[in-house]
DNA sequence: GCCAACGTTGGC
DNA sequence: GCCAACGTTGGC
């Protein structure tokens, strides 16, 4: 089992838009960026991802699972783009904000904090526990 | 709203 | 296959 994040602007695309789907869950579509596609196409079914907020409000505020591995993205025809399926598992009790995590030298290494842009990237174990411990995750 | 960083596109 | 131009993202 792997870690993910998953980056999205909530004005586009939220946590409660995201919760609202339910145990259905929806495409994570609309990627147009190679590392992010190449790193979905890794994805397994049952992959945990944490749900980050960008622009506005800047945090990491709930826990997603994969449940579809990478097929076409039904939002282009285009072939070379994919996309999986995920659904809303918890919020977190406390959103751990960029802020948080740019102060706690374990999370200096984080591509959120050395490659912002990046919309979909892996996260170690090591720093999956310690934003859950951040944002009082208990399970 | 600005700007830096970065990724993609397209001309050569 | 290189590189300049351009577009987009996201933090500030």
């Amino acid at each position: 089992m792997a870690f993910w994040l998953f980056k999205s602007e909530p004005s586009t695309w939220g946590w409660d838009q995201q919760v609202a789907k339910g145990d259905a869950g929806e495409e994570w579509d609309g990627v147009r960026n190679y590392q992010a596609r190449n790193f979905m196409r890794t994805m397994t079914k049952g992959d945990l991802g944490f749900f980050y907020h960008s622009q506005t409000e800047k945090a990491v505020v709930g826990i997603i699972e994969v449940i579809a591995e990478a097929h076409p993205d039904s939002t282009t025809t285009d072939d070379r783009w994919e996309c999986v399926d995920i659904r809303a598992v918890r919020p977190l009790p406390r959103p751990v904000t960029l802020d948080e995590i740019k102060s706690d030298p374990r999370l200096a290494d984080m591509i959120l904090v050395r490659n912002s842009r990046l919309s979909v990237q892996p996260v170690t174990p090591t720093e999956w526990e310690i934003i859950r411990e951040l944002g009082g995750d208990a399970s």
